[in-house]
DNA sequence: AGTAATTAGGATAATAATATCTAAAAAGGG
DNA sequence: CCCTTTTTAGATATTATTATCCTAATTACT
């Protein structure tokens, strides 16, 4: 609904990378514990590193792994890098660009929620990511066990 | 950021039909008012009438004009047809599919925003659109005269 | 130095979204 | 009945997205 495959591949990638910050992690060890297609990310991976959100390192003990604390990347900041962020600030409605001074229809009801949205994006790290996968983990294992 | 191209000019088509809800427009009229390449406007109109959402004629004096009345057609409706609903009911993070049980990361914070997205949608009629342009063609007016 | 591992980058392929074109069918007006 | 207008439907074209493949460059280890 917010971002594309690629962006949502490279949120996956990089929450995997925050999982498992202690090392440099395979291109193709992310792809197979993330079911994601290796190929497609490795490109991903690689403009990743284009835009300094990511640090590699080629031959054996290679890989990728985060260029700074998970807690300072955001969904924003991954969003911004592959997709853009101009959706974020454009109309869901379509009729004409933003203008708070000529608003189109509907404008007090929609840009509030469109606020929340990149808000929420914004507020949002990786490390966040992780702890939220933590806490489904542990949640898990007390329903089953 | 919510829909397709296909889908917002659904919905500006159909904003401009309830605007003219006299009479029948022709897809050409509603092409050049409302700026939509002619003959993709063309096929969404047909897919609308297959949808019952439209009613057609053709001929002289023929043309598209609603099936109901404005304010019991939503943006739901149309996003339903055209797009289809799937991804308001889909993760915004795309790490599972959703399940309250068992919640992904940031199930708190993103379902509810998710939640106004669809109830926006939801409660946002063609006659809430045109009264919204009618403001703003008023505003408008105040403001340069 | 040699070899295997791994990222980088370019070429290509497949699929989906967006857009145009053309001929056929239906309707109205002479 | 014929001509014009307009929708309908199907074929085709274009572009963007998603995905794969292949080769080169770099590095680690022996
Ligand atoms: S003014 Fe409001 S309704 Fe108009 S484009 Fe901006 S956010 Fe959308
Ligand atoms: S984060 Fe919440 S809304 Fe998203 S898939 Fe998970 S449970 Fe569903």
């Amino acid at each position: 609904m917010i971002y594309s495959k690629e962006c949502e591949y490279a949120i996956r990638a990089m929450t995997y990378l925050a999982q498992h910050a202690d090392r440099r992690c395979m291109a193709k060890e992310i792809a197979e514990k993330e079911n994601l297609p290796q190929h497609f990310l490795s490109k991903i991976l690689q403009t990743l590193v284009r835009e300094k959100l990511l640090e590699s390192a080629k031959g054996p003990k290679g890989g990728f792994q985060l260029s700074k604390p998970a807690k300072t990347i955001t969904l924003y900041h991954i969003k911004k890098f592959v997709d853009g962020v101009d959706d974020l600030n454009e109309c869901a409605v379509g009729l004409t660009k933003c203008n708070d001074e000529m608003p189109c229809p509907l404008h007090d009801d929609f840009k509030p929620i469109r606020e929340k949205v990149k808000n929420y994006l914004k507020s949002t790290s990786l490390a966040d990511m992780t702890k939220a996968l933590d806490n489904k983990k542990k949640i898990s294992k007390a329903a089953s066990g």
